[in-house]
DNA sequence: CGGTTGACCAAGT
DNA sequence: GACTTGGCCAACC
């Protein structure tokens, strides 16, 4: 079969929506989760895969924060991110989520 | 193909 | 607790 032809047209970037798809609302997920579920260490490229999201808000890339519980960065402005997150009953005290570690769900 | 960039992470100070 | 440093990986030029 020609190379030309893909069966998969999934970029990284592709692979990271699809996943992010499965965080139900209420919940959180952080770079490295997201990245570890596709097998690959590349928190850092989940990060600008985010930021181009043109799923959005389909795809609830609000959802995804920093590894150790903090907001991380939003292409809106991370306020925004917050009160997205509070109207879905997540609570942010100074920067962090609270009760994190119950919030967050990880990929395995 | 090399250099730069970025919504990151972990360890050190 | 905060700030700094080095490392990490994909996308872009």
């Amino acid at each position: 079969m020609p190379a030309t032809h893909q069966l998969k047209e999934t970029s990284f970037a592709e692979r990271c929506y699809r996943l992010l798809r499965k965080v139900p609302k209420g919940k959180v997920t952080t770079y490295q989760e997201l990245a570890h579920g596709l097998g690959t260490k590349a928190y850092r490229a989940v990060g600008t895969a985010m930021n181009k999201n043109p799923y959005a808000p389909q795809v609830p890339c609000h959802r995804v924060v920093k590894s150790d519980g903090s907001i991380g960065g939003f292409a809106h402005g991370s306020q925004k991110k917050i009160a997205m997150l509070k109207a879905e009953g997540i609570e942010i005290k100074q920067g962090r989520i609270v009760d994190f570690e119950a919030r967050l769900k990880s990929f395995s």
